[in-house]
This record gives C-alpha cells, sequence and structure tokens, in this order.
DNA sequence: AGTTTAACCTGGGTGC
DNA sequence: TGCACCCAGGTTAAAC
C-alpha cells in the first residue's frame, strides 16, 4: 500500500483528532509486526499527551511528552478513526484510546508495518540515515546528480532508495521518470544534471498531486475516515502495460526492475 | 563497497 | 469448489 502520500493522508487524517489528547489506552491484539511490539510499549504511552503527529519519509511520528512512537504502514497498513463503540475488523492489531472517546485503529492484513518506541527518533536506526524529503528545499537534481556519480544501478532503484530520497515506492517511481522522459534502467551514474533537474522536479510534482487527492488506492488502501484515495485515476503509466502511451500512444512495456514490475514507454523514456 | 537476493506475512486473482 | 501458484504499494539483512 502506503507511500508517502498515502502516509501523508494518515498522517493529516489522524492529526487534529490526537494532538493535545492524554492516551487512556493503548491495546496490543497482536504484537507480531515486522518487529515484535516492545511489550513495554503501553507503560510508556498510557497517561501521557500526544503534542504532535509528525511524518519522517513513510513513518508516522507519535510524539508524546515522554518520547516518541514510532508507526509504519508496511505494505498493507492504514489506521482508522473510530468514533462510537465498533468491534475491531480483522487483523486490527494496535488501537489507541484516546480521553475524548475516539480510537485510532492500527490495521495491517500482511502484518510488515510496526509500532516501536524511542526517546530520540532522530537518531533511531530506521531514521538515522534518511535522505531529504522530496518535498523540502534540499531534494533538488543537483543533489540527485551528486549522489548518482559512479553508481551502476538503475536509476529506478536508485530513486527508491531512501538513503538517497524518502518516500519514493514503486508507484511514483514508474510515474516520475515517465514525467521525466527517463528509462528506468539508465544506470543512475549515466544521467546528466540537467535531466535529474527535470526528474526532482516531476517526483516533487507526482507525490504533490497525489497527496492532494487523498493518495493512491489500488486495492486496500483508505484513509483514516475509511475511504480510498483518487490518484489512481491519474496514473500514467502504472499498472497500464500493453495500453497506449498518454504522449506518443505506442504500447506501455513492462519489465522487472530488481523484483518490482516498472512500466515505461520504449520510445518517450530514454 | 556496491548490488542483488531472500525474507518477513496475508489475501486476491488466475489457471488447472 | 478446491488447490497450487503468482503477485502485491516496503524495508532490512544476508549473500554475492
Amino acid at each position: 500500500m502506503p507511500e508517502l502520500p498515502e502516509v501523508e493522508t494518515t498522517r493529516q487524517g489522524i492529526a487534529p483528532h490526537c494532538e493535545g489528547r492524554r492516551i487512556r489506552r493503548l491495546l496490543i491484539r497482536n504484537p507480531a509486526l515486522r518487529w515484535p511490539v516492545p511489550a513495554d510499549l503501553p507503560a510508556r504511552m498510557e497517561g501521557h499527551t500526544i503534542h504532535a503527529v509528525d511524518r519522517r519519509g513513510k513513518y508516522i511520528l507519535i510524539r508524546l511528552d515522554a518520547g516518541t512512537a514510532i508507526v509504519h504502514l508496511g505494505m498493507s497498513g492504514s489506521m482508522r478513526v473510530v468514533t462510537g463503540p465498533a468491534p475491531p475488523l480483522k487483523h486490527d492489531h494496535v488501537e489507541l484510546q484516546l480521553d475524548n472517546e475516539l480510537i485510532i485503529r492500527f490495521n495491517d492484513p500482511r502484518r510488515f508495518g510496526c509500532w516501536l518506541w524511542s526517546d530520540t527518533p532522530d537518531q533511531h536506526p530506521l531514521l538515522n540515515a534518511l535522505g531529504p524529503e522530496p518535498l523540502a528545499a534540499e531534494f533538488t537534481g543537483a543533489l540527485l546528480y551528486r549522489l548518482a556519480r559512479g553508481r551502476q544501478v538503475a536509476v529506478k532503484s536508485f530513486i527508491m532508495d531512501s538513503r538517497v530520497v524518502v518516500g519514493v515506492g514503486n508507484i511514483y517511481a514508474n510515474e516520475a521518470l515517465f514525467k521525466a522522459g527517463i528509462h528506468p534502467n539508465r544506470k543512475a551514474g549515466r544521467i546528466s544534471a540537467d535531466r535529474y533537474h527535470r526528474l526532482a522536479e516531476a517526483i516533487r510534482e507526482t507525490l504533490s498531486a497525489a497527496i492532494l487527492m487523498g493518495g493512491t488506492t489500488l486495492r486496500d488502501f483508505v484513509n483514516s475516515d475509511g475511504k480510498p484515495g483518487y490518484f489512481a485515476q491519474s496514473l500514467l503509466v502504472y499498472g497500464k502495460r500493453g495500453q497506449p502511451c498518454p504522449a506518443c500512444q505506442r504500447p506501455l512495456r513492462e519489465v522487472r526492475t530488481g523484483q518490482r514490475s516498472t512500466v515505461y514507454c520504449g520510445h518517450c523514456q530514454r
């Protein structure tokens, strides 16, 4: 499921309900996520006040006065705001009960997500080596060009590397490369500074547009109200193998780049 | 050191 | 219907 736009959509959905609220209870129904949910997480969170719900890359940071919960949605995770008494759904593994009767339920069928705790999240091993936010000023074509010197890896894998830039998953990597006219399998070190400038711009545009539309729902992504995102109807190439290129009408091709499906136009992308 | 591969899981779709 | 198989939005860690 979630790439950066979906995580940001989720964050925006739950933050207004959480911020300033005290946690009445943290209920863990199934601690077997990507890593085990720490047994002392309820004790660390219950009774404390949520100062902010932030995002770093695809991580949601629930900041309390006493430390920070680090939450990842993995490939199939979502969070719902539940207002009244309602039985938990299958795969509702964690829930945050607030002092205003609202409940935030974390649902994750594949259990690739996580709930961890850190007193210093910026220094946490999962966060301390992350690259820049794609929508921040320090993310530029010049940065991509510099980091790509000498790299033999396919440019698609390069921009999906969270040490280079965070938040670009398979869907948006395909979309941004199409917009920039760059072949996904071109070696990262063999692309000009000018073309990296276009690519950085395409990444920013694609992610911004997707956030405005509430993310992309392919199968199961829902926002905190349980509604899907609508960016799927704006996709240019992802999932469209064999369909005409939006620019030149030639059929789009599909290959695999490091285990991931890659769709591109062999004419428009070089 | 850079790059590729396997692994963590469930569920939906497809083909026999 | 059933079953085997393949695929999926992420990321780490081990293996080349």
